[in-house]
DNA sequence: TCCCAGGCTCTCT
DNA sequence: AGAGAGCATGGG
Protein backbone atom coordinates (compact mmCIF):
# COMPACT_ATOMS: atom_id res chain seq x y z
CA UNK A 1 0.00 0.00 0.00
CA UNK A 2 1.20 3.88 -0.84
CA UNK A 3 0.06 6.61 1.46
CA UNK A 4 0.72 10.13 1.00
CA UNK A 5 0.31 12.47 4.14
CA UNK A 6 -0.93 15.58 2.80
CA UNK A 7 -1.81 18.42 6.01
CA UNK A 8 -5.23 18.25 5.69
CA UNK A 9 -5.66 14.45 4.46
CA UNK A 10 -4.22 11.46 4.13
CA UNK A 11 -4.40 9.67 0.64
CA UNK A 12 -4.17 5.47 0.13
CA UNK A 13 -3.17 5.32 -3.28
CA UNK A 14 -5.36 3.20 -5.77
CA UNK A 15 -5.77 0.26 -2.55
CA UNK A 16 -6.05 -3.30 -3.77
CA UNK A 17 -9.12 -4.60 -2.26
CA UNK A 18 -10.54 -1.55 0.06
CA UNK A 19 -14.18 -0.38 -0.54
CA UNK A 20 -15.42 1.65 2.25
CA UNK A 21 -18.67 1.08 1.58
CA UNK A 22 -18.41 -2.48 1.84
CA UNK A 23 -16.56 -2.92 4.40
CA UNK A 24 -18.01 -0.26 7.10
CA UNK A 25 -21.75 -0.89 5.67
CA UNK A 26 -21.44 -4.99 5.66
CA UNK A 27 -22.48 -5.86 9.49
CA UNK A 28 -19.13 -6.16 11.52
CA UNK A 29 -19.07 -2.84 12.62
CA UNK A 30 -22.02 -0.64 13.50
CA UNK A 31 -20.55 3.44 14.29
CA UNK A 32 -19.81 4.57 10.54
CA UNK A 33 -22.86 6.86 9.12
CA UNK A 34 -22.43 8.29 5.16
CA UNK A 35 -22.69 12.25 4.88
CA UNK A 36 -22.77 12.91 1.63
CA UNK A 37 -20.04 10.85 0.26
CA UNK A 38 -18.16 10.51 3.46
CA UNK A 39 -18.27 7.40 5.85
CA UNK A 40 -17.59 9.37 9.31
CA UNK A 41 -17.24 8.26 12.97
CA UNK A 42 -15.05 7.43 15.90
CA UNK A 43 -13.14 4.09 15.79
CA UNK A 44 -10.53 3.75 18.85
CA UNK A 45 -11.47 6.80 20.41
CA UNK A 46 -10.04 9.46 17.33
CA UNK A 47 -12.70 10.58 14.76
CA UNK A 48 -12.23 10.17 11.48
CA UNK A 49 -13.99 11.04 7.58
CA UNK A 50 -13.31 8.91 4.90
CA UNK A 51 -14.25 9.58 1.09
CA UNK A 52 -12.96 7.21 -2.05
CA UNK A 53 -12.03 9.48 -4.84
CA UNK A 54 -10.74 8.38 -8.55
CA UNK A 55 -10.03 4.90 -6.64
CA UNK A 56 -8.30 6.67 -4.15
CA UNK A 57 -9.42 6.84 0.01
CA UNK A 58 -9.06 10.04 1.07
CA UNK A 59 -8.62 10.01 5.25
CA UNK A 60 -9.69 13.34 6.86
CA UNK A 61 -9.33 14.68 10.83
CA UNK A 62 -6.70 12.43 11.49
CA UNK A 63 -2.96 13.04 12.09
CA UNK A 64 0.16 10.46 10.76
CA UNK A 65 0.14 9.94 14.55
CA UNK A 66 -3.24 8.41 14.55
CA UNK A 67 -2.97 6.64 11.25
CA UNK A 68 0.45 4.93 12.02
CA UNK A 69 -0.89 3.96 15.45
CA UNK A 70 -4.30 3.12 14.82
CA UNK A 71 -5.91 3.61 11.13
CA UNK A 72 -3.34 1.66 9.46
CA UNK A 73 -4.04 -1.69 11.64
CA UNK A 74 -7.95 -0.80 11.26
CA UNK A 75 -8.12 -0.85 8.18
CA UNK A 76 -6.19 -4.26 7.90
CA UNK A 77 -3.89 -2.57 5.65
CA UNK A 78 -0.79 -4.76 6.21
CA UNK A 79 -2.43 -8.16 5.24
CA UNK A 80 -1.93 -9.25 2.05
CA UNK A 81 -5.77 -9.75 0.41
CA UNK A 82 -4.40 -10.25 -2.82
CA UNK A 83 -2.94 -14.11 -1.46
CA UNK A 84 -5.61 -14.77 0.81
CA UNK A 85 -9.11 -14.01 -1.90
CA UNK A 86 -6.82 -16.30 -4.61
CA UNK A 87 -6.40 -18.91 -1.59
CA UNK A 88 -10.27 -18.93 -0.43
CA UNK A 89 -11.16 -18.95 -3.98
CA UNK A 90 -10.08 -22.25 -4.59
CA UNK A 91 -14.07 -22.84 -3.79
CA UNK A 92 -15.68 -22.03 -6.74
CA UNK A 93 -18.87 -20.78 -4.43
CA UNK A 94 -17.06 -18.72 -2.53
CA UNK A 95 -15.06 -17.35 -5.64
CA UNK A 96 -18.07 -16.17 -6.66
CA UNK A 97 -18.63 -14.37 -3.43
CA UNK A 98 -15.17 -12.84 -3.73
CA UNK A 99 -16.56 -11.43 -7.64
CA UNK A 100 -19.21 -10.35 -6.35
CA UNK A 101 -18.46 -8.73 -2.94
CA UNK A 102 -14.94 -7.51 -4.05
CA UNK A 103 -13.20 -4.74 -1.07
CA UNK A 104 -14.77 -6.05 1.71
CA UNK A 105 -12.25 -5.89 4.41
CA UNK A 106 -12.08 -7.08 8.23
CA UNK A 107 -11.57 -4.65 10.63
CA UNK A 108 -9.57 -4.86 13.80
CA UNK A 109 -11.99 -3.03 16.43
CA UNK A 110 -10.89 -2.65 19.96
CA UNK A 111 -11.81 -5.36 21.78
CA UNK A 112 -14.23 -3.87 24.36
CA UNK A 113 -16.22 -2.39 21.55
CA UNK A 114 -16.12 -5.95 19.65
CA UNK A 115 -17.45 -7.32 23.03
CA UNK A 116 -19.93 -5.36 23.71
CA UNK A 117 -21.05 -4.51 20.34
CA UNK A 118 -21.97 -8.52 19.52
CA UNK A 119 -23.40 -8.63 22.96
CA UNK A 120 -26.05 -6.27 21.76
CA UNK A 121 -26.29 -7.92 18.21
CA UNK A 122 -27.59 -11.05 19.53
CA UNK A 123 -31.20 -12.01 18.18
CA UNK A 124 -31.70 -8.87 17.09
CA UNK A 125 -30.95 -6.91 13.85
CA UNK A 126 -28.49 -4.29 12.14
CA UNK A 127 -30.87 -1.04 12.17
CA UNK A 128 -31.70 -1.80 15.86
CA UNK A 129 -28.20 -2.72 16.96
CA UNK A 130 -26.81 0.78 15.89
CA UNK A 131 -29.74 2.31 17.45
CA UNK A 132 -29.02 0.82 20.66
CA UNK A 133 -24.77 1.18 20.61
CA UNK A 134 -25.58 5.16 19.09
CA UNK A 135 -27.78 5.81 22.49
CA UNK A 136 -24.96 3.54 24.61
CA UNK A 137 -22.40 5.70 23.24
CA UNK A 138 -24.09 8.86 23.78
CA UNK A 139 -25.24 8.56 27.46
CA UNK A 140 -22.08 6.90 28.46
CA UNK A 141 -19.50 7.50 26.32
CA UNK A 142 -16.95 10.60 26.67
CA UNK A 143 -18.22 13.83 24.63
CA UNK A 144 -15.30 14.64 21.97
CA UNK A 145 -16.29 17.86 19.62
CA UNK A 146 -17.37 15.10 16.82
CA UNK A 147 -19.43 12.82 18.94
CA UNK A 148 -19.03 10.37 21.55
CA UNK A 149 -16.62 7.67 21.67
CA UNK A 150 -17.37 4.07 22.52
CA UNK A 151 -17.85 3.77 26.71
CA UNK A 152 -15.02 2.33 28.62
CA UNK A 153 -15.85 -1.19 30.79
CA UNK A 154 -14.60 1.03 34.36
CA UNK A 155 -17.63 3.32 33.19
CA UNK A 156 -20.20 0.38 32.20
CA UNK A 157 -19.17 -2.14 35.19
CA UNK A 158 -20.47 0.97 37.70
CA UNK A 159 -23.70 0.98 35.92
CA UNK A 160 -27.15 -1.01 36.76
CA UNK A 161 -29.49 -2.47 34.43
CA UNK A 162 -31.78 0.34 35.30
CA UNK A 163 -29.34 2.75 34.43
CA UNK A 164 -29.10 0.98 31.14
CA UNK A 165 -32.87 1.19 30.57
CA UNK A 166 -32.23 4.46 28.57
CA UNK A 167 -30.42 2.41 25.74
CA UNK A 168 -33.26 -0.01 25.42
CA UNK A 169 -31.13 -2.87 25.32
CA UNK A 170 -33.88 -4.95 26.49
CA UNK A 171 -32.15 -8.46 27.84
CA UNK A 172 -29.01 -7.75 27.11
CA UNK A 173 -28.13 -5.22 29.93
CA UNK A 174 -27.43 -7.44 32.43
CA UNK A 175 -24.92 -9.38 29.71
CA UNK A 176 -23.78 -6.05 28.92
CA UNK A 177 -22.78 -5.24 32.84
CA UNK A 178 -21.34 -8.76 33.63
CA UNK A 179 -18.92 -8.10 30.35
CA UNK A 180 -17.68 -4.95 31.62
CA UNK A 181 -17.34 -6.01 35.25
CA UNK A 182 -15.25 -9.07 34.51
CA UNK A 183 -13.32 -7.06 32.02
CA UNK A 184 -12.54 -4.49 34.76
CA UNK A 185 -11.67 -6.68 37.45
CA UNK A 186 -9.20 -8.12 35.48
CA UNK A 187 -10.79 -11.93 35.35
CA UNK A 188 -10.84 -11.36 31.53
CA UNK A 189 -7.91 -9.16 30.27
CA UNK A 190 -8.98 -9.09 26.55
CA UNK A 191 -5.46 -7.96 25.41
CA UNK A 192 -4.06 -11.13 27.04
CA UNK A 193 -6.51 -13.17 24.66
CA UNK A 194 -4.50 -12.81 21.74
CA UNK A 195 -1.44 -14.68 23.14
CA UNK A 196 -4.03 -17.91 23.29
CA UNK A 197 -4.97 -20.28 21.71
CA UNK A 198 -8.16 -20.24 19.48
CA UNK A 199 -9.96 -22.77 21.44
CA UNK A 200 -8.95 -21.20 24.95
CA UNK A 201 -9.28 -17.69 23.93
CA UNK A 202 -13.13 -19.08 22.91
CA UNK A 203 -13.44 -20.76 26.18
CA UNK A 204 -12.58 -17.99 28.21
CA UNK A 205 -14.85 -15.20 26.03
CA UNK A 206 -18.08 -17.81 26.89
CA UNK A 207 -17.45 -17.19 30.43
CA UNK A 208 -18.96 -13.77 30.13
CA UNK A 209 -23.10 -13.92 30.29
CA UNK A 210 -24.96 -13.60 27.42
CA UNK A 211 -21.76 -14.66 25.08
CA UNK A 212 -21.86 -18.20 23.14
CA UNK A 213 -19.85 -19.69 20.31
CA UNK A 214 -21.17 -16.80 17.95
CA UNK A 215 -20.66 -13.92 19.91
CA UNK A 216 -17.20 -15.08 20.97
CA UNK A 217 -16.20 -15.50 16.99
CA UNK A 218 -17.12 -12.21 16.24
CA UNK A 219 -15.13 -10.60 19.11
CA UNK A 220 -12.23 -13.07 18.11
CA UNK A 221 -12.59 -12.25 14.82
CA UNK A 222 -13.09 -8.29 14.44
CA UNK A 223 -10.98 -7.38 17.85
CA UNK A 224 -8.96 -9.94 18.46
CA UNK A 225 -6.98 -10.74 15.35
CA UNK A 226 -8.02 -14.31 15.01
CA UNK A 227 -8.18 -14.37 11.37
CA UNK A 228 -9.75 -18.17 11.41
CA UNK A 229 -12.56 -17.32 13.64
CA UNK A 230 -15.85 -18.42 11.35
CA UNK A 231 -18.83 -16.96 12.96
CA UNK A 232 -21.96 -19.40 12.28
CA UNK A 233 -25.03 -17.23 12.42
CA UNK A 234 -28.04 -18.38 11.09
CA UNK A 235 -27.39 -16.70 7.68
CA UNK A 236 -24.40 -19.01 7.18
CA UNK A 237 -25.28 -21.98 8.66
CA UNK A 238 -28.31 -21.75 6.09
CA UNK A 239 -25.21 -21.31 3.49
CA UNK A 240 -22.97 -23.94 5.11
CA UNK A 241 -25.93 -26.43 4.84
CA UNK A 242 -26.94 -25.15 1.16
CA UNK A 243 -23.57 -24.70 -0.54
CA UNK A 244 -21.08 -26.34 2.05
CA UNK A 245 -21.96 -29.85 2.40
CA UNK A 246 -22.58 -28.35 6.38
CA UNK A 247 -18.79 -27.27 6.76
CA UNK A 248 -16.05 -24.87 5.46
CA UNK A 249 -14.13 -25.89 2.69
CA UNK A 250 -10.55 -26.64 3.60
CA UNK A 251 -9.23 -23.77 1.39
CA UNK A 252 -11.18 -21.54 3.62
CA UNK A 253 -10.31 -22.56 7.20
CA UNK A 254 -7.19 -20.48 7.44
CA UNK A 255 -8.99 -17.11 6.67
CA UNK A 256 -12.20 -18.30 7.87
CA UNK A 257 -13.23 -15.27 9.18
CA UNK A 258 -12.42 -13.39 5.89
CA UNK A 259 -14.06 -15.76 3.40
CA UNK A 260 -17.28 -15.95 6.23
CA UNK A 261 -17.33 -12.10 5.60
CA UNK A 262 -17.34 -12.28 1.64
CA UNK A 263 -19.92 -15.32 2.31
CA UNK A 264 -22.17 -14.05 4.61
CA UNK A 265 -22.39 -10.29 1.82
CA UNK A 266 -22.54 -12.20 -0.68
CA UNK A 267 -25.84 -14.28 0.14
CA UNK A 268 -27.74 -11.34 1.78
CA UNK A 269 -27.29 -9.00 -0.87
CA UNK A 270 -27.29 -11.08 -3.92
CA UNK A 271 -28.73 -14.69 -2.64
CA UNK A 272 -25.95 -16.50 -4.81
C1' DT B 1 -50.93 -6.86 13.37
C1' DC B 2 -47.62 -10.27 12.97
C1' DC B 3 -43.05 -12.11 12.16
C1' DC B 4 -38.46 -12.06 13.06
C1' DA B 5 -33.82 -10.36 14.04
C1' DG B 6 -25.57 -11.63 12.69
C1' DG B 7 -28.16 -16.08 19.92
C1' DC B 8 -27.95 -17.38 24.49
C1' DT B 9 -29.64 -19.37 28.84
C1' DC B 10 -32.26 -22.48 31.13
C1' DT B 11 -34.88 -26.57 31.43
C1' DC B 12 -36.37 -30.97 30.25
C1' DT B 13 -35.57 -35.33 28.14
C1' DA C 1 -26.00 -34.32 23.98
C1' DG C 2 -29.84 -32.47 21.88
C1' DA C 3 -34.36 -30.04 21.48
C1' DG C 4 -37.33 -26.23 22.67
C1' DA C 5 -39.29 -22.24 25.10
C1' DG C 6 -38.46 -17.67 26.53
C1' DC C 7 -36.28 -13.52 26.25
C1' DA C 8 -36.98 -7.24 25.39
C1' DT C 9 -37.59 -4.43 21.80
C1' DG C 10 -38.86 -2.50 17.57
C1' DG C 11 -38.04 -2.59 12.20
C1' DG C 12 -40.45 -3.96 8.12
Amino acid sequence: MEYIFCEDKIIIKKPFCLDLRRTLDCGQAFRWVKKGNRFCGIAGGRYAELEEVNGDIYIYGITKTDFDDFFKNYFDLERDYNYILKKISENEKIKSAVRYGKGIRILNQEPFEALISFIISQNNNIPRIKGIIERLCENFGTKTENGYAFPSAETLSSLSVEDLAVIRSGFRAKYIIDAAKRVTSGEINLENLRKLSYDNACRELMKIKGVGPKVADCVLLYGLGFINAFPKDVWIKRALDEYFGGKIPECAKEFGGIAQQYIFYYIRSAEG
